[in-house]
DNA sequence: TCTGCTGCACTTTTT
DNA sequence: GTGCAGCAGA
């Protein structure tokens, strides 16, 4: 597509000037936001200000008023489900079903463009996407030869490495040796470079090399990049503040032409962003006006969603963030409305807390509250269980939102490997997932036989093992096994072509053991993993083709329930809530250490805080008619009771909007109670420094001796909350739980 | 090759 | 309390 083809769109006519009722019920801000159609624009849309939508009249309004082609327009979002809605919301207001869109994921939209140049990156057109299990089995298989001692350095930990270097766009030459040091005994960076090498052998890639590779293909292909920079008249980008840097860098080369001004958009939040710790840059959407020069900006401030007290919370409560580009949440609303405070209420303990929230939520209910409109919002997964338990004594319908997700269920992607393997014998990683997925006798050893097998002759390990079976090197059970797993693929492959891929699915994994293997399960699990391959295989009949599935399910691991239900309430992590909305949002544990999370603190710092502080913000902002805060005195862990301190972000919530309950333990109480806390966190007036070990033990000072079952003696390096950093007799240095150690 | 034991460490999660 | 990884023994 050139510009050449470039001619004004059908609906130009009629639909320009006296046409514009998708304007009507905008107010200023919000038509400036769409109407600044030319040059880099950015908007700042606080949390309720009606964000989407703008996102989405914009993008019609630019081809109602013929600026461009539906196909000459690039938008971007993050998950799958924004850009599912854009795509519906744009399709409503135009009334038509819009084609060829440029509309998707990031990951989405850069499979399209390396599908269509895939030798750019060393692949062909038939490449894989990987997902996270193979991707760590794969770098296990690469971290070998460098004998890492993987209980220092654990495989999960260095793909977290290579994933941050591709968040930056740095290819294994691009790292420098001062960032190589500090993992795996400084073999990080020629770790990621073999297992970039291995990918390629593989004909594979992992989901960051989906931006990675085009990023790097448009940087040294001139004559691509010019191709798209034509293309796309016009950038949108939503969730700004999230992207990292290797998007960054994408949609400035797409973005940026020579001596012309990009009509880029970019809609953010800067005080909404939670996700630094996968590689999100907020810095990109601070730098906005320096990258994209003549940027006008435009600001959201129009509130339409909570209530003042709410936003007065929010408000005081972001007021504390100094990394920011300022913004004030108005209500958009009636303001003389009566409106309930923000409620913060202290219990005693964790299990309190959850009955206290279960029985408010519950007589909310019988006043007519839906469940539907009330969720409970936590900081950490491990949070859900109390609530879990609690709900379901009192008989309240909830559902867990997150957890593991459909697509990354053992069985699910089992099964899924079957499929991959029938569509391509050549997906060696599928072939080493499931060769002994019901057991066929197929341990380490075997499979390093085939794996020799296969590289000299230079095959992959399925033609490998065909070819071992037919020489006659395999013997025994062994051969046995592997001769009715082969024809087991080779005859379902024949009936692909004849029946489609639906039947050919149903019968490879009956005709493969893999359906038997869980019907003699016994575990009380076995049912349910049966129900779910039942429904994997009814997706299946959505998609046309076997490859169109598989492409799909690689960069859309969500599945929809489609079975409509009751209104139930949500239970779900911070994260999970962002862009959601409910009437009633429980906050539980906004302790020292929960939330803000101590990891978050100790690695992250100030900027640590500061994003935990947006967390908080995102959480109160999801509540339209009342938000209410909760802490307790103590928790329940794995270890035992857990004393705990009301969460500094407490302090920070203004008075006028706030109405505090303390259960019948005061604040100061439990700040002071006895033996608890050791003088350190009074004096200094924040709650750091050395901390008591579970239910009253003894706290830990810096210097103090200490010994450890295991370890022996050692000498106290730091303290953080229940953590303690130890260098021990024998040199090493350890983080330890302080109830596992004793002063000496 | 499979099993069961021990030891250890424990956010957030989308694509 | 749970889940995983590594190892020893059958």
């Amino acid at each position: 597509m050139t510009i050449s083809e470039y001619s004004p769109p059908p609906y130009s006519s009629e639909n320009t000037e006296e046409n514009k009722d998708y304007l009507s019920h905008l107010n200023t801000e919000q038509r400036n936001a769409i109407e600044t159609t030319d040059g880099p624009l950015l908007v700042l849309a606080g949390a309720g200000t009606g964000k989407t939508r703008v996102l989405t009249t914009r993008f019609a309004h630019i081809l109602l008023t013929g600026r461009a082609k539906p196909w000459q327009i690039l938008a971007v979002t993050f998950t799958n489900k924004a850009s599912r809605e854009m795509r519906e919301r744009v399709n409503a207001i135009l009334g038509t079903e819009t084609e060829r869109l440029w509309l998707g994921t990031f990951h989405a939209l850069c499979t399209r463009m390396l599908r269509q140049h895939p030798e750019c990156a060393g692949l062909t057109h038939n490449f894989t996407i990987l997902d996270t299990d193979d991707q760590l089995r794969l770098l296990r298989q690469v971290m070998e030869p460098w004998h890492i001692d993987t209980k220092r350095w654990p495989a999960p930990g260095l793909m977290g490495v290579i994933q941050r270097w591709k968040d930056r766009g740095l290819t294994p030459s691009a790292v420098t040796d001062a960032e190589d040091c500090d993992f795996a005994a400084g073999h990080a960076r020629a770790i990621y470079a073999a297992y970039q090498t291995r990918l390629r052998e593989l004909d594979a890639c992992d989901f960051g090399d989906l931006m990675l590779h085009v990023t790097e293909m448009l940087r040294t292909h001139p004559e691509i990049l010019a191709h798209y920079q034509r293309l796309f008249r016009y950038i949108l980008v939503d969730e700004y503040q999230d992207t990292n840097t290797v998007q960054y860098l994408w949609l400035r080369l797409l973005a940026r032409r020579q001596g012309e001004v990009s009509n880029i958009c970019c809609v953010g939040d800067d005080d909404q962003s939670i996700y630094s710790w996968r590689g999100a840059e907020i810095a990109n959407i601070l730098r906005f006006e320096q990258d994209f020069p003549g940027a006008q900006v435009v600001r959201l401030e129009r509130n339409y969603r909570s209530t003042r007290h709410i936003l007065g919370a929010a408000a005081g409560l972001i007021a504390h963030n100094t990394e920011r580009l300022g913004k004030t949440l108005r209500t958009g609303r009636d303001d003389n409305q009566p409106a309930a405070k923000v409620v913060v209420t202290g219990v005693e303990d964790s299990e309190i807390e959850a009955l206290a929230i279960c029985t408010e939520a519950n007589s909310l209910h019988r006043q007519g509250h839906s469940l539907a409109e009330m969720a409970i919002l936590v900081r950490a997964g491990f949070q859900t269980r109390a609530f879990e338990e609690r709900l379901m004594q009192t008989g309240l319908p909830y559902r867990i939102i997150g957890g593991t997700r459909f697509y990354e269920r053992a069985e699910i992607r089992d099964a899924l490997a079957y499929l991959r393997l029938l569509h391509n014998p050549a997906d060696n990683l599928a072939f080493e997932r499931i060769i002994n997925v019901p057991k066929r006798g197929i341990g380490p050893a075997s499979l390093q036989k085939l794996h020799t097998a296969s590289r000299s002759e230079q095959v992959p390990l399925f033609a490998g093992t065909e070819m071992m079976l037919s020489r006659g090197e395999l013997k025994g059970k062994i051969a046995e096994h592997l001769n009715s797993f082969v024809s087991a693929l080779l005859s379902t492959q024949s009936l692909l072509q004849r029946e489609g891929h639906v039947q050919a699915a149903e019968y490879l994994l009956e005709a493969s053991g893999y359906l038997d293997m869980w019907r003699n399960d016994r575990s009380p699990e076995a049912p349910g993993r049966l129900e779910n391959l039942k429904e994997l295989v009814r997706a299946l009949t959505d998609f046309g083709t076997l490859g169109e599935f598989l492409e799909h399910i690689a960069l859309v691991m969500e599945h929809d329930d489609k079975t409509a239900s009751e209104a139930k309430l949500s239970l779900m992590t911070l994260h999970g809530a962002k862009g959601l909305e409910f009437d009633i949002v429980f906050l539980p544990g906004w302790e020292e250490g929960v939330f803000p999370s101590q990891r978050t603190l100790d690695d992250g710092g100030q900027k640590g805080l500061e994003e935990e502080r947006r967390l908080a913000y995102v959480g109160i902002t999801r509540a339209r008619l009342h938000a209410l805060i909760y802490h307790a005195g103590r928790r329940r862990t794995y270890t035992g009771w857990q004393p705990s301190m009301p969460s500094r972000f407490l302090d920070e919530l203004p008075e006028e909007h706030v109405t505090r309950k303390n259960d019948g333990i005061p604040r100061q109480k439990s700040l002071r109670d006895e033996s608890l806390f050791s003088q350190g966190i009074m004096n200094n007036g924040h709650r750091q420094g050395s901390f008591s070990a579970p239910s009253g033990g003894p706290s830990f000072q810096p210097g103090e001796q200490v010994t450890h079952p295991r370890f022996g003696n050692g000498i106290v390096l730091n303290v953080e909350h229940t953590h303690l950093e130890i260098v021990f007799e024998n040199g090493q240095t350890k983080r330890l739980l302080s109830s596992f150690v004793k002063k000496i």
